[in-house]
DNA sequence: TCAGTGATTAGG
DNA sequence: CTAATCACTGAG
């Protein structure tokens, strides 16, 4: 899959025109995860910080995690306060504490009632979904954030798709063999 | 290799 | 209420 400016593409399910700078619009995010994660890589995330300077940021690493079954989801172990926006609409986002420390930057992905969610793990030379978050000042006042019509945070098309490849996910060892496993980790 | 750090969750 | 867990990081 390639994209240009102003050209056709399909992505998924979705056919869309795309142009760079264009900002990425519901219906991206409302297909399967595992169609959006991959094609996550190489779009722009944008942050408008509070002196009103945004700050462009190359996705270099996602993660897919996918619904009720996958065991290494959030969402598998049922709807709680935490985890419900996966349940809603994709082009939200969902974030995290972590070890007490660390928050995780997720974009919901899919329609209401499937669960799921792609974890942002890289950014341009930026690796680690710890480090991201601080560098971007993320954190729990994003909870909930709609990508679609925020002000302050959102995804922009950049026309390019670089090369990728594909892994297991990382840090899920309680997960089980299977889980453990599956190649859902996307990387430059 | 391992401590730090605290929200979240299940369970009593 | 308690205790365990945790999609991580940086120091040694």
């Amino acid at each position: 899959m390639f994209s240009k400016c102003g050209k056709r593409m399909k992505t998924g399910s979705l056919t869309e025109i795309v142009k760079p700078g264009q900002r990425i619009s519901r219906e991206f995010y409302m297909r399967d995860v595992l169609d959006v994660a991959p094609d996550l890589i190489g779009k722009n995330l944008v942050v408008r910080h509070n002196d009103g300077n945004c700050f462009r940021y190359h996705l270099t690493e996602v993660e897919a995690y996918r619904g009720t079954e996958d065991k290494a989801c959030h969402a598998s172990k049922g709807k709680t306060s935490r985890t419900s926006v996966m349940f809603g609409n994709g082009g939200h986002l969902y974030v995290y504490l972590i070890y007490g420390m660390y928050w995780m930057l997720n974009i919901v992905t899919g329609t209401a009632g499937e669960p799921q969610a792609a974890l942002i793990r890289g950014i341009d030379d930026i690796c680690g979904p710890g480090r991201i978050t601080k560098k971007l000042g993320i954190d729990r006042s994003f909870y909930g954030e709609d990508l679609v019509t925020s002000e302050r945070i959102w995804l922009e098309e950049t026309g390019m798709k670089p090369c990728f490849k594909t892994g297991p996910r990382i840090g899920i060892e309680y997960a089980g063999a299977h889980w453990k496993s599956v190649p859902w980790r996307y990387f430059c």
